[in-house]
DNA sequence: TCACTATGTTGACAGTGTTAACCGCACGAT
DNA sequence: ATCGTGCGGTTAACACTGTCAACATAGTGA
């Protein structure tokens, strides 16, 4: 009865890749309690496992919260390079990925709080760079430079990116936090109406 | 020896004003405790008080907290105040309205975080409006509509608001986290073109 | 086959928010 | 002036959390 091959049915006593079910879980955690924070060991609970055997995979609870932004951010990537990828002109895809910011924040409440909570132990800067190194950010680096005038300066495009990265933020958490109504059209207009660098002086 | 006058001394069997005390101890941890989470018991302990005496006065710990947010906004607002009143031209106030928000995110983290965090429950949005009904709230909303051109639509209005605020509450955020450098020369650059709305068409 | 390591377990500790039961001071009615 | 009521505090306890220490087991290389 089952001897247990090299990838067994399941209630191995070693868990096979407890580290990826753990992020799993914790990610469904994070879709299903809309609101509030995740506890360890109600990730470990719900994961059919004991509370320290986290241990063996994450340091602290801290690194695996880190995690999950960490998956957090690379989702985020995605769902801004398919927006940006519908769209020709090169501002109206600068305007998806804006756009695509907020509702990913509107479609993952929880996960999207703890990426803002957490941003410090995720992608820490280099001292004097602007936006870490993830695919989210060298996206909007790479879009901004490319939108911006040939006599740009360097400067010109630290600002540029900054604002950008600034008022979608804002608004996601403003959105997030009842403050704005979750109104797409509204949304849209915020995130359009904004960034005309190439219009005035 | 001291027969309690309407004012006593101190140590009282009643604290006289025991919820006065605890917000401000709760304000006083929150200034030093610079990073991280702010304790219902902590706060108790500090006042020198039981930690369920705080029960009296609050009907859990998100109340607490909530009165710590609403006076975070009142000073919040009375540094914007205080920014404007040092400018003559309005647009520069309006702009030293948003500076005074960022350095008071710097100055003030964990306070700031706080007010982010719980801004759900620290003036309720009524539905369809934007931006609740605090000072500091209001303070934006005036000097938006008195910038932008006489024949700007409502929504106009709305959509610049939104922008500002969004603005400065993603750029306090980037700043604290780390992922924008504490320069305030660059701050200043990134508060100061935006928002140029009467310029163009 | 056997030690060894990687990975899981239970048990405990300190600390948290919250409730229940209790107590004392101050004040208003008698 | 006395007394009862209630506001504002107390301690004890509960369920929960993150984390550590000690132990147990499965699979692997000698």
């Amino acid at each position: 009865m089952e001897k247990t091959k090299t990838r067994a049915k399941k209630q191995n006593y070693h868990h096979g890749d407890l580290r990826s079910a753990l992020i799993a879980t914790g990610l469904k955690l994070l879709e299903t309690k809309a609101g509030g924070e995740i506890g360890l060991r109600e990730v470990a609970r719900e994961t059919g496992v004991s509370a320290t055997a986290v241990y063996r995979h994450f340091p602290d609870k801290d690194a695996l919260l880190a995690a999950l932004v960490d998956v957090g951010y690379e989702k985020l990537a995605d769902a801004q390079e398919a927006a940006a990828a519908r769209h020709e002109e090169r501002d109206a895809g600068f305007r998806a990925i804006g756009q695509a910011f907020v509702y990913f924040a509107l479609a993952h409440p929880a996960l999207f709080r703890l990426m803002t909570s957490y941003m410090h132990l995720a992608g820490e800067c280099a001292d004097g760079e602007v936006v870490g190194d993830n695919r989210a950010g060298r996206l909007l680096k790479d879009n901004i430079a490319a939108l911006l005038p040939a006599d740009a300066s360097d400067r010109d495009r630290e600002v540029a990116t900054i604002q950008s990265l600034a008022l979608v933020h804002g608004l996601a958490q403003l959105v997030l936090a009842g403050q704005v109504p979750n109104d797409s059209a509204l949304i849209d207009a915020v995130v359009d109406r904004f960034g005309d660098w190439d219009r005035g002086a």
